[in-house]
RNA sequence: CGGGGUGUAGUGUAACGGUAGCACGAGACGUUUGGGACGUUUUAGUCCGAGUUCAAAUCUCGGCACCCCGACCA
């Protein structure tokens, strides 16, 4: 039987999975609210798991040529002005800068929520020939879009993200880096974070504001509903048109450029809190946990310390990032379940027993198996076992799902089966955006993504919304 | 921004219109430490403003804040 360590005053996450969440972020520490409402400060657990996100993309970004920048966080309202569609998508959402330096400003500055326009401006002046194709560009940076409800993590009016930006001389190129993007952000999501997610193509009515096609990567959250959890735009020619971004070709004939930008933020966190967590509090996949082991020291004298300072020193040079708690203020269940919280996928440890046996106890975080480990043998596996607890939280994710996505072929299926519990539905669609109107009306759930590998799969059923022909199965869910 | 709800120590809760109490936390001292230790002790509160009343945490009105549900959204 497992035992279930439940933690006091923590929300169960089967019982309410939102309380659960705001206890969990608060508790584990990863985040506090802040004074200025929908932000939230970051505390250094949760920041480091941040940096883990930015240290492996940034490598990714960088093997493929792409360079960091860093552009201003102001905007002058003309150039959001520019592309209509992307205006009208952001402008309920800007922050809007009106006064400086004791003045009024004669031109208002927006607070980026996305920087295109900023970007584009000035690669009219960076990209004069196909030479200087492609260019690819990426932005570390916090950007500002004023939500009316939010959450820590998953929405907040201030998020940090990565938004790269490229041009490139044919469309083909382009599609061909959006697809790239996205297959990196999948990738990311499945080895790192450990999430099994869906990847696909955003209807015409939930793309980007100036884009010509949206890919997005779509997580199943326990509880049926789906987080957008990264989006790779193709934005075609719109941009270069507005913005006046032209090269020329090696015919010497001017042309406008094709472009792409892509974004993942701190939402992915929430994702990564939602996935993973359970009753007894956050469970971080070893990969990118802050800290993949702690070892407890229990009981306070010196031997005891030196011994789980060694331990930890050997761990260490093995590339174990590791924590010791060597606290005697607390009791040790105490100290345990503060750790618990935190999600640390693997506890040691230490005391008298353990010395005497030349042995260490460890436990899994995330199942809670138990055993001791010879001394002689720690350093082999340790790695074994976070590289087992990695691969297990990936299957149990791709499980999860699963489990959680149904086939459905009538919009009267499609109702019942969300009485009971949210789903990520598979249904024939028109791909009409009144018909997908009417079935958000009537159901609460949208269309999520056209999933890559179904782009192609032509099918005879009839529409779920309208009855009409369909094109092809779309994935639909409530949204987070 | 629409609909609903709630505001009591740092947190969670209690008090018929009649002495604001309890628990946790935090601080001090001592004893403890193999799954959220114990004793002694200290600490701190009715969101703001008006009204009704002999008397308001409690009733009324206004403001503000937060929460839940919608619309918007990485």
């Amino acid at each position: 039987m497992t035992q279930v360590f439940e933690k006091k005053g923590l929300t169960k996450k089967s019982e309410n999975i939102s309380e659960w969440y705001h206890d969990v972020v608060l508790r584990a520490e990863l985040a506090n609210y802040s004074e200025v409402k929908g932000s939230m400060i970051i505390r250094p657990y949760g920041y480091a798991i941040w940096e883990h996100v930015q240290k492996t993309l940034d490598e990714w970004f960088k093997e493929d040529g792409v360079q960091n920048a860093y552009f201003p966080l102001l905007i002058p309202m003309s150039y959001l002005q520019k592309e209509k569609d992307h205006l009208k998508g952001f402008s309920p959402e800007l922050a809007i800068v009106t006064h400086a330096g004791g003045e009024e400003l004669a031109e208002p500055y927006a607070i980026r929520p996305t920087s295109e326009t900023i970007m584009y401006k000035t690669f009219s002046d960076w990209i004069q020939s196909y030479r200087d194709l492609p260019l690819k560009i990426n932005q570390w940076a916090n950007v500002v879009r004023w939500e009316k409800r939010t959450y820590p993590f998953l929405r907040t009016s201030e998020f940090l993200w990565q938004e790269g930006h490229t041009v490139h001389q044919t469309e083909a190129e382009a599609i061909e880096m959006t697809l790239k993007a996205l297959k990196w952000y999948k990738k990311f999501y499945e080895e790192q974070f450990a999430i099994s997610v869906y990847a696909g193509i955003k209807s015409e009515s939930e793309k980007f504001a100036g884009a010509k096609t949206t890919y997005s990567i779509e997580m199943v959250i326990p509880d049926g509903k789906a987080l957008q959890a990264a989006t790779s735009h193709n934005l075609s020619d719109n941009f270069a048109k507005v913005f006046d971004i032209e090269f020329l070709n090696e015919e010497g004939k001017k042309e406008h450029p094709f472009q792409t930008s892509w974004g993942l933020s701190t939402r992915s966190i929430g994702g990564l809190i939602l996935s993973h967590g359970d009753d007894s509090g956050l469970i971080v996949p070893p990969r990118v946990a802050p800290h993949q082991v702690v070892i407890l020291i229990v009981g306070g004298d010196a031997t005891v310390k030196d011994h789980a300072m060694k331990i930890s020193h050997q761990l260490r040079q093995r590339g174990v990032r590791i924590a010791v708690d060597i606290d005697s203020e607390h009791s040790l269940g105490f100290r345990i379940n503060n750790w618990e919280l935190k999600g640390v996928p693997v506890r040691l440890e230490v005391g008298a027993k353990e010395i005497e046996q030349g042995t260490v106890k460890f436990v899994r975080r995330d199942t809670f198996e138990k055993g001791f480990i010879p001394l002689d043998e720690l350093e082999a596996k340790i790695p074994e076992l976070l590289e087992a607890i990695q691969n297990e939280l990936f299957e149990k994710s791709k499980k999860n799902r699963d489990n959680l996505t149904i086939n459905v072929d009538s919009l009267d299926l499609f109702k019942e089966s969300l009485e009971k519990q949210r789903y990520f539905i598979r249904a024939p669609w028109c791909e009409d955006a009144e018909c997908e109107a009417k079935i958000k009306e009537e159901t609460k759930v949208s269309t999520r993504v056209l999933e890559l590998e179904r782009t192609e799969e032509a099918i005879d059923g009839a529409c779920v919304g309208c009855g009409g022909p369909a094109k092809r199965r779309w994935l639909f869910a409530q949204g987070y």
